[in-house]
DNA sequence: CTATAAACGAGACGGTACGTCGTGTCTTTCC
DNA sequence: GGAAAGACACGACGTACCGTCTCGTTTATAG
């Protein structure tokens, strides 16, 4: 990402030093290792990163803007692999692009990074601009995929506006991992949502 | 709230000068009128609000113990009312309760508290437990009675977890509020989220 | 000095905590205390300053607005009091003024003082200016007046300018004190001074 | 000077590209420029003199270990050229060697040399030493010798020691420039102040 | 003509200090 | 004893230089 890298704007070969990667790796590695051991974002200064990764502070500067730019770099060495689709009907798919959503909530390490960083990231529009695009809407797109072949293939009404239906599957997980991610999961969880999302909450025979 | 008001642990009659109501509201009025400004909460200091509302630094510390605990004030004092249920259906029940989660990420006013204080409370557990504690758990009360009497009356399968149920039909309410709060949302999207959740979203006929 | 100070634009009863004394103190002492221990002014930060007073930063820039002025202060808490005038004859008096200049040379604590700060000092025209106003100036106008008294009384030409006349007296001391510190300032130099520049270089019976 | 230069150290002939002599001139040029200008010696640094010569850093660093000791190479490059004895008398060739000094209060390029960067190079013992061994010194031995030829020919008392005789000629030309630099100095001021020494304050008679 | 070696512009690097701001506490005076 | 004012120790902010260290390139001598 690096919004802030300025290297970028110019033409021709890169001159002078070359940045370091193992430095890069180091800054985003320490604020993770911060992270898991429970630091309270609030207290994760640039002036600690750049104690605890050995750094000065203007190598920092030099890669982010700021704590928010840095924190998606942050999200995003983190994020989990994309889940691989089993491709055998799409309720099936559905169910596996959900359930890493439902880990997330439960790894202590994943847990911290979601409900503090995710909270921060939020709070510079710019940021969480960046963030969605690059992370958050890749996935989105996948879903919508998805669904719409579920729709060609007759599993999934097509009268319900799309957009509608992907809420319908994720806001269900999602309130649960921002709203009380203290909470169990069942580990079940995804399917029954699916599950019950396409059967429908009315009783049978009404 | 007021965590930090020392006085109620004595006893017998209050004594010295009373604590100023005036001085209270104008400090909660600064804070929301900062932020119908479209000031950043991040730029909202403790230092800043007692200079907006006129008012010693102490003062705001004899109230509340810090910012977080002080924003959960501004929060509930911009609470939209408990929506009044019609009660001629759960479905309509269901709608009304919902309805007001919508037009929350419309009014500026209202989604900038939404979306940045929400967030910011969020970082703090113990706040975040005391929002929860005296605002939204009492609504999730009374999602839970209208679902119960549903399923009473035969409105609702009872063979699923009600708990699942009441993120059926929250979450693809929340997840657009706060994932896309810029993007619009239809007039009726808790009529389509309520009867899609109820319906189902297999074809008709399988 | 406390050029930066700003409280003294306001009329009436000063408002809020009055500044501690004590902190002033300890502040000025710290610089000495450094100063006398050989550190370089180079290595003396204002950081450093505040450390070794047990003070925060922003204690001393409420107080001066940078080192230059600080050591204005520094300076004025070290230099020896005026000197007594004997007031026997304006030979006396001469020498009685020019004994202080001569043994700052001397003392490491001064020497330090005169020669680091002293040229520190200079590198700001304004400080340089409020350190001559408040602390040599009036130095210059005792010599004056003693200088202004011999001419009366006979003791001394009044043909040549008054400030030539000083700077003939003053002068060689202090290029002493200035170019050479490291050497040794003989115990009657000031006498030498004065005597020789009373009776003239030249050859007896020339 | 270029006391960092580890070229010298080596024996045999030199190896790989050559020193360049113009990159050299134009440092010391480019320092010289900002002096002129007007930019306080304190906002010179390093940094700003190797953008302004368009140079890289490392270059300036292989030639000087610092600033002070690149800064006496400066001084040395703005020395006026030594003073030509008139010879005709010990009176006269005083007056030739002490125009100089008078001259550089008044130039306002030499004023800022003197007044400013002799004063930072005060603030380092051994610059200060290496600037006096090779600039300051060899005046100072051309001084001593006119003076001894005067004792010689008659012109001159022996019985005073011939070091405080020099400080009474120098001195009080100095005290003028280093403590007033900004008040005017009388075009006769030399030719006063020899007078004025070697025939003594005391009025005539007495 | 190639190889070697140092100089060079550029800029990254770990640091230190800058001067400002906000934190939560403390100390005044006034009410 | 409440309240406004503002001093206080602390520590993070983002910037500027420090002196050192790679980079790729240039310019000399040696073979």
């Amino acid at each position: 990402m690096n919004l802030a890298d300025s290297r970028e704007r110019h033409e021709g070969p890169p001159r002078g030093r070359p940045r370091s990667e193992a430095v890069e790796r180091s800054i985003i590695e320490g604020a993770v290792k911060l992270l898991e051991d429970g630091v309270p974002l609030a207290d994760i200064s640039i002036e600690r990163l750049a104690r605890t990764a050995g750094v000065g502070k203007a190598t920092i500067y030099r890669r982010w803007s700021g704590k928010e730019e840095l924190f998606v770099d942050v999200m995003r060495a983190t994020e989990p692999p994309d889940a691989e689709l089993p491709g055998t009907s799409m309720r099936d798919d559905l169910i596996a692009l959900l359930e890493p959503l439902r880990r997330r909530g439960l790894a202590s390490r994943s847990s911290a990074l979601l409900h503090n960083v995710y909270a921060q990231i939020k709070t510079s529009p710019k940021i969480w601009a960046a963030y969605q695009a690059t992370v958050i809407e890749p996935r989105r797109r996948t879903t919508f995929e998805v669904l719409r072949r579920g729709q060609r293939d007759g599993e999934l009404r097509d009268d319900v506006d799309i957009e509608v239906i992907n809420d319908l599957f994720v806001g269900p997980m999602l309130v649960r991992a921002v709203m009380r991610p203290e909470a169990e999961l069942p580990e079940d969880l995804a399917e029954q949502i699916v599950d019950a999302v396409l059967t429908g909450l009315r009783p049978p025979g009404r």
